[in-house]
DNA sequence: TTGAAAGCGCTAACAT
DNA sequence: ATGTTAGCGCTTTCAA
C-alpha cells in the first residue's frame, strides 16, 4: 500500500499544489448547505449578510464553518444572472496601455471602480474601429455597469455605435452628442498654471513654444496663457509664441530661434519639447534656469523629474480623469451641465525656474 | 397624431438615443425564438453556428432576421453558467499600468486573448498583499481560464495564497515553486546582444555601468556582458565594470568615473542612466557617439528614441511577455521544462554607436 | 428563523 | 430539421 485514501473521497492528485493538474470541481452552494443540514437559502443570506432575516447564531456559523472547510467561493456568474448586472465596468481605449504615462487613466478607473467593488473589463483597441466595436459588444455580452471610453490624448471623437447601447463616459475625450457626459483636462487652466509659475518668479516677457497639431491642447494652452499674461496686465505679444512639432525634436529645433526673441523664460507645450529645447539651449551655450526659465506641460514622470534640471511643469491628471469617470458612471459626481466636467490641473515645481534678478 | 406606434409595443422613449434615460430590458433568446416562431434550441443552434445539426435556409434566416430586428446580445452570464468557464483570462500587475513602459505586458497579454477568444479582466495591485488577494478572489468567482501574475520588473516573487486555485503563469517574474509556469526576459542574451553591438563595430575596451540594485537584470545583463567579451576572446576586466543607482541621476554621476577608464564604449544598464550619462559627458567635453560610444538596454521609448543622438538599445520584449504568457496559459506553448521560459530581446539600433576609428 | 420552489438566459441531450 | 426539457448556481418571494 503506498498511496494513501483520505476519508472524503475528494480525489487529491500529486499535482494539487501545482497548476497543471486537473482542478477540481468548484464547490456550491448547494453543496455547503447540505454539510451545514441547511437549505440554500439560508446559505445564500448568510453568504450575502442580509440585515433583513434573522439567522440564529448557532446556524450562521455552522454555515460559515462549512464555507471554509468547503473553501467555497460564489459563483458571480451565477448572481449576475439572476440580478440582471455584473459588477463590471468596461474600459475600451484607444492606446492607452501603449502609451507611456496615460496608463494611469486605468490605474485610476481601476481603484475607483474597486473602492465601489467592481471590477475593470479593458480592451485596448489602437484605435480601430471593428476591434472597438467588438469590444463593446463583449462588454455588452458580459452585461458591464456601464463602459469608459476613453482616449490617450485630449480630443474630439466620434462614438462607436453600440456604444450607446450602454450607459457611458468619455474619457479624455468629447463629442458633439447631447447627453455624452465626458471629463476632461482642463487646458485652459493648466496653461495659466504653467505661466503663472514663470510670472511668479518675476519673468515678464514669456515665449510660448505651442504644437503644430490642432488639438483641444494646442488651443486651450494658449488660452491659459494669454489669460495669465492679461491678469498682469502684460499685453499677449503674437511675436512670442513660436509653434514646433510636439516631440524632442521639435523642441531642440526651436531653440535658435527662441533665443532671438529675447525672453528670459519659455513655456513649451508639453515636457518632450522641453527635453529637446534643453539641449538645444545647451548647445547655444546657455544654461537653465540662469539664462532662461522653462516650463513644461504633461508631467511626463520618466523625463520631467530626470532631466538637468528638473523641469518645472503642470501634471495632466490621468488617474483622476480615470478617477472621475467611474464616478460619473456611477452616478457618484454631477455632470457638468452641457460642457465635459473639466479636470484640474495641478503644477508640479521643481527646478527649472530661478527669479528673475531684478533688472 | 404625432407620435407614431411602434407594432412591438416596445417602449421607444425621447432618451433612448442618450444614455441617461432608462435602458430597455435586453432581447433575450427566448423572445428571438418566439419572433422566429422556433424554440429556443434552433435559435441557439444558429447563433452558435453548430456545425453538426443542420438547420433549414429558411428558417437559419428568419432566425437571423429576428435577431437583428430585435438587437439581440447573448448573455454571456448565462452561457459561462451553463459551460462552467468564461472566457476571461485575468492579470493581476503589481505596478504594470502605472509604470511607463510595462504596459506593453497588457497589451500583449490583451491581443494575444483576443485572438483566442478571451477578454482581459485587470487588478492593478500596487504589489498590496490584500489587494491582490481580493483581486484574485474576484477573479476566481467570475471563473477567469486563468491568471496572469505579472510584476513590472523582472524579479523573484512569493505567490499569492488563493493563486494556486487557478490555472496561472508568471509574467516577468518567477517563483521557486515546482510547477509554477513563467516567462521572463532573457536578460543574459540580452546583455550579450547589447555588448554585441558595440563590439561589432569595433571596440575592446567597452565599460559596464551596472545597476547597485540586486535583481536578475543585474546579473543577467553582466553575464551576456562577459559571454559576448568572451566570444570575442577580449578578457573580461573587472576594472571596467561600475556600478550606480540605476536612473538618470546615477548615470550622470559615473561620467568622471567612466572617463578615468579609458574606454572607448559603454554599455549601461539602462536607458536612463544613459540618458543622464549623456549630460555628464556633455558636461565633460565628450561628444557621442565620436568621443565614446554608448549603448542602453530597455528600449524605453520617451528616452531612447528622442535623446542626442538616438540611442541604440536592446528592448525588454513586454509585449512579448503578456501574449507568451496568455499562449502558455491556453496551453498553446509549451512551458521550458523547469526553468522559466525566457523572452529574446531584440536590438535597437540608433545613432549612439560609430565605429572606432582604426588605431 | 428557516425551507420550498420558481426562475434568471442559455445549452445540450433526447425526442420527434 | 426542430422541439422539449432538464439543469448550470444563485436569489428571492412566499409559506411554514
Amino acid at each position: 500500500m503506498i498511496s494513501q485514501e483520505n476519508g472524503s473521497g475528494t480525489p487529491m492528485s500529486a499535482a494539487a499544489s501545482t497548476n497543471q493538474g486537473q482542478r477540481p470541481q468548484p464547490v456550491t452552494l448547494r453543496q455547503v448547505a447540505e454539510a451545514a443540514g441547511v437549505s440554500t437559502a439560508t446559505v445564500s443570506l448568510v453568504v450575502n449578510k442580509k440585515k433583513s432575516a434573522r439567522i440564529a447564531e448557532e446556524t450562521r456559523h455552522r454555515v460559515l464553518d462549512a464555507i471554509r472547510e468547503l473553501g467555497y467561493r460564489p459563483n458571480a456568474m451565477a448572481q449576475t444572472l439572476v440580478s440582471g448586472s455584473s459588477r463590471f465596468i468596461g474600459l475600451v481605449a484607444d492606446a492607452i496601455a501603449t502609451t507611456p504615462f496615460a496608463g494611469q487613466i486605468i490605474h485610476g478607473a481601476q481603484d475607483e471602480a474597486w473602492k465601489h467593488g467592481f471590477a475593470l473589463l479593458i480592451a485596448n483597441t489602437e484605435g480601430n474601429r471593428e476591434l472597438e466595436t467588438d469590444a463593446i459588444a463583449m462588454m455588452l455580452e458580459y452585461k458591464v455597469r456601464g463602459i469608459l471610453y476613453s482616449t490617450w490624448f485630449h480630443r474630439a471623437t466620434e462614438l462607436p455605435a453600440p456604444l450607446r447601447e450602454s450607459d457611458f463616459v468619455l474619457v479624455n475625450c468629447f463629442s458633439a452628442e447631447p447627453g455624452a457626459r465626458a471629463v476632461v483636462p482642463d487646458e485652459i487652466q493648466g496653461g495659466r498654471s504653467a505661466t503663472e509659475i514663470l510670472l511668479k518668479h518675476g519673468h515678464r516677457r514669456i515665449a510660448f513654444i505651442n504644437a503644430t497639431i490642432p488639438a483641444p491642447a494646442k488651443d486651450g494652452r494658449l488660452q491659459g496663457y494669454k489669460e495669465a499674461l492679461e491678469a498682469e496686465g502684460i499685453t499677449f505679444d503674437d511675436g512670442l509664441v513660436l509653434e514646433a512639432y510636439p516631440d524632442q525634436e521639435g523642441g531642440y529645433g526651436a531653440a535658435q530661434e527662441l533665443l532671438k526673441l529675447g525672453a528670459t523664460a519659455v513655456y513649451c507645450y508639453n515636457d518632450r519639447m522641453a527635453m529637446g529645447l534643453y539641449d538645444g539651449l545647451r548647445e547655444q551655450g546657455l544654461s537653465i534656469p540662469d539664462d532662461i526659465a522653462v516650463v513644461g506641460f504633461d508631467n511626463q514622470e520618466v523625463i520631467a523629474a530626470h532631466l538637468r534640471p528638473p523641469l518645472s511643469t503642470v501634471s495632466l491628471p490621468h488617474y483622476e480623469l480615470g478617477a472621475a469617470g467611474v464616478r460619473m458612471l456611477l452616478g457618484l459626481e454631477e455632470p457638468q451641465a452641457t460642457a465635459p466636467t473639466k479636470i484640474y490641473c495641478p503644477t508640479v515645481e521643481r527646478n527649472s525656474v530661478r527669479a528673475l534678478a531684478p533688472a
